[in-house]
RNA sequence: CUCCUCGUAGCUCAACGGAUAGAGCAAACCCGUCCUAAGGGUGAGAUGGGGGUUCAAUUCCCUCCGGGGAGACCA
């Protein structure tokens, strides 16, 4: 049975004779009332105007006993509910603090597995600003999922084959001695190494036929681990590892399973084999294509005319072995939007490959980090990295905390800038473009992580002068501002079930700048420490439920809570 | 050319088909700190154009305009 605060509500309007759905929204004012139910749908049935059947449910209500509700108002076509405050509080905080942790929790995913799969970089190729969304994105969303009661397998698809790697060799080829000076550099000279490679190798692909043909042989060799690249392929394919593994460690995220398009694309090229018997995937021009005009979408090669697995090959054994390694209702793909298209081609043609697939495979696709100078490229080089992000935010936050002496002020550094990069990319619906510049993306204030930590060190830093905490009557009156913060710690777990039935992280961040804004009013008006008898008590208890309410929902977003700041 | 997306204050973002479209930033003024001012308050500021469906449209449909993406051997 899951804590929900109109309960009583939805039981008086059942017991007045209200059938099907019922909703309740919150009114614009808050002083027109806690809740509304509006009368349009009753109106339609009954044949009445909704104002009219506003007024009877108000009179008929108004006879019913009710514990929660201290009013009753027909306003317009809606009849809103004003909730006893003592009520409302006993109950929310009670629950909160029964349930700590787990409050907000559901259990729609109960017993079911489902697969995350993010991050997935390219190795040989930048780690920008856009896999930072996403590392973000769906760390988040497995947190999400988790709290929805669903078992999450944590997986990285990582492409360490293909012509991006033969690109990259093509161009390290070139730079031979700047190749071996850079053995010896750290880990990050090294992967700005292979950055310029790529680029370098990238450019020149477009423009020379020749070049064109030797990246094509690189990409074979390393298809057929042939000795003349072997080496450098994988001292190369190490160095990328490495990098990911410290951003992986500096954001947070790990990973249960590792994917590899060199585990998957021979298996991948098997599958296409096999089906090309059955005419699911066709000859064309040398190539083997899936026909996805056939449904309403486009064609795509599987097999390039060399007879080597594209990306969408690779894709079909992945698949297969995700499904046979752990069975999941359900796969998401954190992928970017801009394969869309592409994911809808490929589900087409693994219901046909792998007919369990279908309807369990799911393209969660995230918006552009546009750059205010246009899209970025890793082809052309133009690219904001990943680590720049990190170390920019970290500056601004070192200059504003110039003055402070916390004891762990660097690491109170590193947490605060993290939390305002995760909050700015998180903030954002997950299918919208963020336009990136660093001055109003990453803010520091107002809507921002740093702010929400900020109400958790504020409350920290009272509860540690009130001392132990007492368990105590709630008083008689609650004044507006405690009141409603009251109700928007009740509604958590409806944010969070949305939040995981979408999904989209967005809707939890919105919810904790909402909750962040609820406690400065109340910060603003009523003083806990300054207050007495029952008033301080029950203060102290309901700013520790804000506290455990919103350090869970910054663990959903993947923000950890600095003590003080 | 085809398909997919998006278009809300100067900027960055909100709004299960519902009441007076909410925030933050920037800019103006105020609260000099009495539980951490990384805060709070006051005022100003917006649904690209045109149709349609509906009691009700930022939200659904059509169309136009504008941005972005995808469309055969990259991922």
């Amino acid at each position: 049975m899951s804590f929900k605060i109109t309960s009583e509500l939805e039981a008086a309007l059942r017991s007045v004779g209200v059938e099907g759905a019922i909703e309740f929204t919150a009114p614009p004012k808050a002083e027109m009332g806690d809740f509304a139910f509006a009368c349009f749908g009753i109106a339609k049935t009954q044949k009445k105007s909704p104002v009219e059947v506003a007024k009877e449910l108000e009179l008929r209500i108004k006879n019913e006993e009710l514990r929660m509700v201290s009013d009753v108002r027909a306003v317009g076509s809606y009849v809103n509910f004003f909730l006893n405050g003592a009520e409302v509080a006993r109950m929310v905080i009670e629950e909160i603090t029964r349930r700590g942790d787990d409050y907000g929790m559901g259990e729609i995913g109960k017993g079911k597995k489902v697969i995350v799969e993010f991050a997935h970089p390219n190795t040989h190729k930048a780690f920008h600003i856009g896999h930072l969304r996403n590392i973000v994105t769906g760390e988040s969303l497995v947190r999400i999922l988790e709290n929805a009661g669903y078992e999450v397998v944590r997986a990285n698809y990582q492409g360490d084959v293909g012509m991006h790697i033969a690109k990259c060799l093509w161009g390290v080829r070139q730079l031979r001695a700047e190749y071996e000076t850079v053995k010896n550099k750290t880990i990050t000279e090294r992967v700005a190494f292979l950055g310029k490679a790529y680029a370098l190798g990238s450019q020149t692909f477009e423009q020379d036929e020749k070049v064109k043909a030797e990246i094509g042989e690189i990409n074979e060799s390393i298809y057929t681990h042939d000795e003349s690249i072997r080496e450098m392929y994988t001292e190369t394919r190490g160095w990328s590892l490495e990098y990911f593994d410290a951003i992986y460690a500096r954001v947070g995220s790990r990973f249960d399973r590792l994917y590899f398009e060199s585990e998957v694309f021979a298996r991948g090229r098997e599958i296409v084999k096999e089906c090309v018997v059955k005419e699911i995937f066709v000859q064309s021009e040398g190539a083997v294509i899936f026909k996805g005009s056939e449904f309403g979408l486009h064609d795509r090669v599987f097999l390039n005319s060399k007879g080597f697995p594209t990306y969408e090959a690779k894709d079909l054994a992945l698949a297969e072995k995700q499904f046979a390694e752990f069975d999941p209702v359900a796969i998401y793909h954190v992928v970017a939007k801009e394969q869309s298209e592409y994911f809808k081609v490929l589900f087409k043609a693994l219901e046909f490959t792998l007919p369990k697939s279908k309807e369990r495979e799911r393209h969660l696709e995230y918006g552009w980090v546009k750059l205010k100078e246009g899209k970025m490229s890793s082809r052309t080089g133009k690219v904001v990295l990943g680590e720049w992000l990190l170390d920019e935010a970290e500056k601004e936050v070192t200059q504003i905390m110039s003055e402070s002496d916390l004891p762990n002020k660097d690491d109170v550094i590193k947490n605060v800038a993290l939390a305002a990069v995760k909050y700015a990319f998180l903030k954002t619906g997950i299918e919208n473009d963020i336009a990136f510049d660093f001055k109003t993306s990453v803010s520091l204030t107002g809507d921002s992580g740093p702010y929400l930590l900020y109400m958790c060190a504020r409350i920290r830093s009272i509860l540690e002068k009130i001392g132990t905490l007492s368990l105590g009557e709630i008083p008689e009156t609650i004044v507006l501002e405690e009141k409603r913060l009251l109700l928007l710690l009740g509604e958590f777990g409806a944010v969070t079930a949305r939040a995981a039935a979408l999904p989209d992280p967005s809707l939890i961040a919105h919810y904790l700048l909402v909750l962040a804004q609820r406690f400065s009013d109340f910060y603003a008006a009523c003083s806990v420490v300054k207050s007495e008898g029952a008033t301080r008590i029950f203060r102290a208890q309901l700013i520790k439920s804000v506290l455990t309410v919103a350090k869970r929902g910054l663990y959903l977003l993947g923000i950890k809570v600095v003590e003080k700041m």
